[in-house]
DNA sequence: CGCGTGATTGAGGGGATTCAAATGTTGTGG
DNA sequence: CCACAACATTTGAATCCCCTCAATCACGCG
């Protein structure tokens, strides 16, 4: 049970200063001063439930979101209906990239589990980055992230099979949640196994079959959503192989 | 047979000012003060022969390159040798954003014809943006536009069976073939059956195939590496459903 | 408690791959 | 300029991986 009722608005205001995601967001490599300014930019975090919609293709583009708490997928659809997942969210990462090329979503955002958002106006970003060289060029920065996620994924999708997919899903998963300080080897899914596969370009029940095999060979436990990795080197291996070559180091 | 030994250096020195590109790339919206500024940061070209690469993955980034003239592809390769060709890139098109994020380059890019290319260090293009907020704003855009044609990209390969792939590719080319004033109905591919595959996420084999199922449908003539398409509409029918429902408009 | 949604598992089918051979093309050196 | 080698493309046949269709099961929620 949420309580967000019981807080005033105000207690809402957010402060990249005092944020815990300080180290893995946006303002990475800003001085207190700049910090601030970066501060004043930020529009006071807004809170999503479950299944609710942050953004949807073809709304006019305003704003970058950074997750601060929660789970999120992005998506796009075709005409007739099939559904792409581009990714999954977590705290510190930064949705709407693709809406600035168009000033139009691109993308929908959906919470995958009741979430919060800090809405970056994007017009005030710019200015604030013309002023602030080390703001501007991290900004480069993490589009360009966004794009070698990308082609990774284009990798995953065009030469991986089935298993080495699922395999690289869950590692990036549990390398992410390590990297926030949750346990990396044991972690809810917040996703259904059709929004996996959607993201994997598989089946949900190749998604369900697959994972069933891994929890036979004994390298995870499954249940339901609950997953844990038994022997996460197994799927360390499996991936091994199909990883790219020259893996971006992390700044 | 080049005879670029007979051109002495200088004439190579190039300017967005005068460019034919100057729609296309970096120096769109610009006013003429602000191009002939580009001007001074943008190398003399280079040229580039056929399956020369450009930069590799792992090297040092220091520039981002706008193609002149010619036909390049970019491609990461994983750690047992699959490729994955990212994207295929013609005049006017910028190579090398993935570089950005780790300051160094994410992937190949190989001449697929003899080319040429404007250099521009990135460096001096960033300071140059904190300066003109116009040319910022523009290379943000670039940016997002290139995840938003890679989120396209997963859609075609997560969710596309190879007629639609294939379809897509060739109808692709064709609108990039118009924008540059070149005949979009009769063109010659530039890149293998192979590195087609790669792209589209298949073998080699099924391009082949595929493209001789159209060929007998009459939708299209194939004599090898020259393509015309005969019945574009039946192609882009083909492409109709599983395109984006909410196309990125150019611009 | 019963319903609906999501997940699992099985059987069968199909689209793309793999293996293979033949043909055509391009580039090189004599 | 031709001959030859190396490479690219086409096409066929067989296989396999994943998908489709379907039934069952488990859980959560009113």
């Amino acid at each position: 049970m949420t309580d967000s009722t019981v807080v005033p608005l105000q207690a809402l205001k957010v402060s990249c200063s005092n944020c815990t995601l300080r180290e893995l967001c946006l303002p990475l490599g800003l001085n207190r001063e700049e910090m601030t300014r970066l501060d004043a930019v930020i529009r006071q975090s807004r809170r999503l439930k479950r299944g609710e919609a942050l953004f949807r293709s073809g709304e006019g583009f305003k704003s970058l979101y950074a997750v601060r708490t929660g789970f999120f997928k992005t998506c796009i659809s075709s005409q007739d209906g099939r559904e792409q997942v581009t990714g999954f969210h977590m705290s510190g990462e930064l949705m709407g990239l693709d809406g600035i090329s168009a000033n139009v979503h691109g993308c929908n955002a959906v919470a995958l589990e009741d979430s919060e958002v800090c809405e970056l106006p994007f017009s005030r970003m710019q200015n604030l980055a013309l002023e602030i060289p080390s703001l501007q060029h991290h900004f480069y920065r993490l589009m360009s992230r966004e794009i070698v996620r990308d082609h990774n994924v284009m990798m995953l999708l065009g030469n991986m099979k089935a298993e080495e997919r699922l395999a690289a899903f869950l590692i990036n998963l549990s390398q992410r949640l390590t990297v926030r300080g949750f346990a990396s080897n044991d972690f809810i899914l917040r996703m259904s196994r059709e929004e996996i596969g959607s993201f994997l370009g598989l089946k949900l029940e190749t998604v369900s079959r697959t994972l069933s095999k891994f929890q036979q060979q004994g390298w995870i436990a499954v249940d339901h959503k609950h997953i844990q990795l038994v022997q996460p080197e197994q799927l360390k291996q499996l991936v091994a192989g199909c990883a790219n070559a020259h893996p971006t180091p992390n700044h």
